[in-house]
DNA sequence: GACCAAAACTGATAAAAATCATGTTTCAGG
DNA sequence: CCTGAAACATGATTTTTATCAGTTTTGGTC
């Protein structure tokens, strides 16, 4: 284990949803996490299976996808250090609707589902981070509904680019997106067949907005991404 | 006021988020709750207004829409008795990114921010109620996040139909859906053009699953609507 | 019950996007 | 460094869906 041996010295003690824990849970948490290091591609859980508690990313990317009635994956969500992820389906009851894949060699700790929940009910300022915490991914979700009913694939695409950017952040270059996506997973993340992004995509370049190298994407000109993405709010 | 004017004898009581919460909260929440009737197309609230507090439906029915960049109106929720909204904006601290508008004429109480807040707090079971409630709604949001993004118009018509039956079930006769909505609505609900949506609305009535007289929808043959909505869920 | 605006409908057309086909590049593993 | 499968790319074609234009029907109001 590394400097993250700990939860109370964690490097996201206070970039995640427990920030607002008070520090008696926290060394709870502590002391029952389970940490592990999961590989670039690497099954955290399947989309079908039950879940026994929650995961806190120390350092890292997940995708979580859902499987579409015709097996196509559609990427929901994107994490990085310091998100939580597996509480959605512990705490409907139901088992994951989503499956969760690491897009790099990602450091994670488990937190079994007795001790959350039992720290979520004693701990009124977490349950609330909780709340807030579904509250967003829930407007998030409504959003990007709305947008998928009514913009265009090349708006979504550009909107998609700068929400990676947001999430990700970029290299040490300033511009290069620092996460390692095809062109399949960026598709399945807008919402589209891998074609019509990658074309989308050449177009864009064309147009001079971005720059491909491989995998690798560079944002040349964000203003004008913002622009084809038409955004209002 | 009718027979509603407490929460404790409220018909909802049992039916809605606040099921699971202590007796001294309802009798809180009574005393400082405000009931108000709407008519068909009033607005509870709009979208980019702050809210105040929490709405209770005691009786009828309630669309939430946001409105997308261009102006069109993308329908994300529909509420009936026992449901609550206003909570989503009120947990992120947000403005409400959608707004409510009565679909006939409704009973609905108004409970205040603080006081939910103070509630929600000192009521662990509650907290998880509405933990629940927000993951459900969650899961909702994301596989209609997908579905938009996969399935064909047709498949996801059929889909709002049932969706439709689900939320507001049948008039006496057992296969009129139980509620007004202009094919514009339904088309908005859907994620489509209110042409699209007539058009399709014809071919299923041709086909025999449907039969249509005015606002009026029947169902005539679940089983084939199950099957044209393609659900493997 | 007549009137009128709004909603529902229908057909034609255009635009958007998916699919299919095929060639090219990339890159992991031997 | 070679090699083959997977990913990327691009053009052609088809399908889906939106848009436009126009007609009919509906339902609320005077």
């Amino acid at each position: 284990m590394s400097d993250h041996a700990t939860c109370q010295s964690c490097s996201q003690r206070f970039n995640s949803v427990f920030c607002k824990a008070k520090e008696e849970f926290v060394n709870q948490i502590n002391e029952q996490k389970i940490c592990n290091t999961y590989k670039r591609g690497q099954i955290l859980f399947n989309e079908g299976s039950y879940p026994f508690g929650v995961y806190c990313i120390n350092e890292g990317k997940i995708k979580l996808s859902h499987q579409g009635d015709d097996g196509k994956e559609q990427i929901i969500r994107l994490l990085k250090a310091g998100d939580v992820l597996g509480y959605r389906a512990l705490l409907s009851g139901d088992r994951y609707s989503a499956s969760a894949v690491a897009l790099e060699d990602t450091q994670i700790c488990f937190i079994p589902k007795d001790l959350f929940v039992s720290v979520l009910k004693l701990d009124p300022g977490l349950a609330f981070e909780m709340m807030k915490l579904l509250s967003d991914e829930l407007h998030r979700a409504e959003i990007k509904l709305t947008h998928l009913a009514q913009k265009p694939i090349r708006e979504r695409l550009a909107e998609t680019l700068l929400f990676i950017k947001e999430t990700y952040g970029f290299e040490e270059d300033g511009t290069t997106l620092n996460v390692r996506l095809s062109r399949e997973e960026i598709a399945n993340l807008v919402g589209t067949a891998t074609e019509s992004a990658i074309r989308l995509l050449s177009e864009f370049k064309k147009d001079g907005m971005v720059e491909l190298d491989g995998k690798k994407i560079k944002i040349l000109k964000t203003k004008e991404l913002i622009k084809a993405a038409n955004i209002q709010d």
